[in-house]
DNA sequence: TTTAGGG
DNA sequence: CCCTAAA
C-alpha cells in the first residue's frame, strides 16, 4: 500500500513534482527500514511521507489484479518510473544510452528468466545481466555476501517474498516487482551516492514481491494525460503531456510515444507468446537501443484469477511493418476466413520469428475511454485478426477450457495454418502456458452465434454452445452470451453511426472497430427485438423460455 | 450447473 | 474475458 500511496503522489502531482519525488524517494527508503528495519539514515524523512500516503488514498481506487483494470497498474507504474526519473535528473539511468541498454538487457533477462524458467538461455543471461548489474552499480564487492538472496530470486522466479506487497492484488508475480526495483536501484544508488550497499540489496529482497509493472513510458502517457485525444494529440504536441520540461531523456521518450501511440490500436489483440528468446533479444535490443529511437517494452499483465501473466515485448522499429502488414493481412483474412474458420493469423513478416505482439487489454481499456464507451467487440469478428491462443486452464475455467496448452499440439486448429509461420510455432511451444485465453471471434462464428439465437432464443446459451459450437471447445456458453451482449451493443452503435453519419465519429470508430458486414448488423439487430436479451418480463421476471 | 449481470 | 450471485 505504501508503493502504491506512493506512486499516486507521483500522479496526481505534477505541479509539487520535486516535492513529492523527494518524498518518493524518501518512499524507498522508508520500505527498505520497514522490512529490514535498519537503514537508519531515513528515519527522519520517513515521518513526512505519512501524511501524503493518507490524502493520496482515496484517489485511487481498486487495484485488484483484475485484467480489465490495467490501467490503474498502468498509472501505478508510470508514477513510479516517472517518479524516479525526475526526482534524479540528470543521473537518470536512461539519460544514457549505455544505461538505457543495460537497463533494458537487464529487464528483460529478468523478465525472461523468470518467464520461461526452462530456458537455459535465459537463465545464461540473466547471471550475466545480473553480473553486469552489480558491477555496474559498483556494489559488486560489497554486496556480494548479501546478494545471495536476491539473486537466488532472480534464478528461481520465487516470488515467495512478497510478504510486503500488500498494495497489488496480491498476486505473485515477483519478476516485476524485482525488475523495476532493480532499475529503481540503479537509479537510486547511482544518484544517491551515499546509499548503503544493504540498501540495494533490501529493495532487491523485498520488492521482488511488489507487483509493479515495467512498461515503457507510452503507455503511462496516454494514461495519464490525455486519454481522451489518443489520436489526434500523436504528433500535434507529443511532448505536451510531459509538461514539466524535464531534460535530455524526455524528447527521446517523447518521440517514441508519439509513434507508439498512434499504432497502439491496431496492435491490439496480437497477441502472442512471451519471448523466449534472451540472448537474441539481448543483442538485438542493444542494436535497437542504440538507434534511440527504439524502445523495447515489456508489459506484463498479472491476474491472479488468470493464474498467468502475459509478457509483451515490441520492438519500436518493427512495429511499423508489423502493424501494417498486420492490417493487410486482415483484410485477407476476412476472405480466407470462410474457409479456414479458426486459423490464426499469422505474421509474415520476418521480423515476427523474434518479435512479439501481443497488446493487452488495456489497449482496449484505452481506447474505450478515448472514445466513450465503444464496443470494439464485436467489430473485430470481421476482422479475424487472430493470433491468440487458449491459454493456462489450471485455475479459470479448467472443464470449459479442454485445451491444456501442451507444448506440442497448437491445439484444435492445427489444421488451418496458411501462413505457415515456423517461427511462431516454435515460439508458442515455448511459452506455450503464457498464453492469453482469448480468441477473436471470427466472422463465420458470429454467425453461427446468431444462428443459434435466432433458433433458440437467448437464454439458452448451453444449448446453442452445444448445438453450434460443439467444436469449438474454447467457446463456453458465457462466452456465446458475451459476445452476443458485446454485438447488441456494437450494432446499436453501428446503427446509431449510421444514423448520425458523423464524421469525426466515423473516424474515430472506424479505428476502434471494424464494422460488421451490414447484414450482420441487421440481423442481430433484428433479433435484438425478437429475442431481447435481458429477458425478463415487464414485471421484472426472468422468463426461461421453453422449447 | 447454468444464467444474469457487472467489472 | 473474468467473477459472483442467484436460480
Amino acid at each position: 500500500m505504501n508503493e502504491k500511496s506512493c506512486i499516486q503522489c507521483c500522479l496526481f502531482g505534477n505541479d509539487q513534482e520535486e516535492n513529492l519525488n523527494k518524498k518518493f524517494a524518501t518512499m524507498k527508503c522508508q520500505r527498505v527500514k520497514v522490512d529490514e528495519s535498519f537503514v537508519p539514515s531515513v528515519e527522519g524523512k520517513a515521518v513526512e511521507v505519512q501524511p501524503l500516503l493518507a490524502e493520496s488514498k482515496p484517489d485511487h481506487t481498486s487495484i485488484d489484479g483484475d485484467a480489465w483494470k490495467h490501467l490503474d497498474i498502468e498509472d501505478f507504474s508510470y508514477g513510479f518510473e516517472y517518479g524516479l526519473k525526475r526526482n534524479y535528473g540528470g543521473l537518470d539511468c536512461n539519460t544514457t544510452q549505455g544505461q538505457d541498454e543495460l537497463e533494458f538487457g537487464v529487464l528483460d533477462g529478468l523478465l525472461d528468466e523468470v518467464d520461461e524458467v526452462d530456458d537455459i538461455h535465459a537463465a545464461n543471461d540473466i547471471s550475466r545481466a545480473c553480473e553486469e548489474f552489480l558491477l555496474d552499480v559498483e556494489l559488486a564487492e560489497k554486496i556480494s555476501d548479501l546478494d545471495c538472496a536476491p539473486l537466488g530470486r532472480l534464478h528461481f522466479g520465487d516470488s515467495s517474498s512478497e510478504s510486503q506487497s500488500p498494495g497489488f492484488s496480491g498476486s505473485s508475480n515477483g519478476v516485476h516487482g524485482l525488475s523495476e526495483s532493480s532499475i529503481a536501484v540503479v537509479t537510486d544508488s547511482e544518484c544517491k551516492i551515499g546509499v548503503e550497499n544493504k540498501t540495494v540489496k533490501c529493495e532487491l529482497n523485498d520488492s521482488s514481491g511488489d507487483n509493479w509493472d515495467y512498461q515503457a513510458p507510452e503507455n503511462v502517457f496516454t494514461t495519464t494525460h490525455d486519454l481522451e485525444n489518443l489520436d489526434e494529440v500523436d504528433d500535434a504536441k507529443p511532448e505536451s503531456g510531459m509538461s514539466s520540461d524535464d531534460n535530455a531523456k524526455k524528447p527521446v521518450q517523447a518521440s517514441n510515444l508519439r509513434q507508439k501511440r498512434f499504432r497502439k490500436p491496431t496492435l491490439r489483440y496480437i497477441e502472442e507468446f512471451s519471448v523466449p528468446k534472451s540472448r537474441h533479444a539481448m543483442e538485438r535490443q542493444k542494436n535497437l537501443t542504440a538507434d534511440s529511437r527504439v524502445i523495447s517494452l515489456t508489459i506484463r499483465s498479472h491476474d491472479e484469477h488468470l493464474g498467468g501473466s502475459v509478457t509483451l515485448t515490441k520492438e519500436e522499429s518493427l512495429s511499423e511493418i508489423i502493424t501494417q502488414e498486420t492490417l493487410d493481412d486482415d483484410e485477407k483474412l476476412s476472405d480466407l476466413k470462410s474457409k479456414c474458420i479458426n486459423r490464426r493469423q499469422k505474421f509474415p513478416s520476418p521480423a515476427s520469428k523474434d518479435k512479439c505482439l501481443k497488446t493487452e487489454s488495456h489497449n482496449e481499456l484505452n481506447l474505450v475511454r478515448g472514445f466513450k464507451s465503444v464496443p470494439r467487440e464485436g467489430s473485430f469478428t470481421g476482422t479475424s485478426t487472430q493470433a491468440s491462443f487458449e491459454s493456462c486452464p489450471q485455475r479459470g475455467r479448467p472443464k470449459k477450457r479442454p485445451y491444456v496448452p501442451v507444448p506440442e499440439s497448437d491445439n484444435e486448429d492445427a489444421a488451418s495454418e496458411s501462413e505457415g509461420d515456423n517461427a511462431k510455432r516454435r515460439k508458442s511451444k515455448k511459452s506455450a502456458d503464457r498464453r492469453k485465453h482469448q480468441r477473436m471471434w471470427t466472422l463465420s462464428e458470429v454467425m453461427k452465434l446468431i444462428d443459434g439465437i435466432a433458433q433458440y432464443g437467448t437464454g439458452r446459451w448451453t444449448d446453442i454452445k452445444k448445438l453450434l459450437f460443439s467444436s469449438s471447445a474454447y467457446r463456453t456458453p458465457v462466452d456465446l452470451r458475451d459476445k452476443w451482449r458485446n454485438l447488441l451493443r456494437a450494432s446499436s452503435v453501428q446503427k446509431q453511426k449510421l444514423k448520425q453519419n458523423k464524421k469525426e465519429v466515423d473516424q474515430k470508430l472506424k479505428h476502434a472497430m471494424r464494422p460488421l458486414p451490414k447484414s450482420v448488423i441487421c440481423r442481430i439487430l433484428e433479433l435484438a427485438t425478437v429475442h431481447p436479451y435481458p429477458r425478463f418480463t415487464p414485471g421484472g421476471r426472468y422468463i426461461r423460455r421453453k422449447n
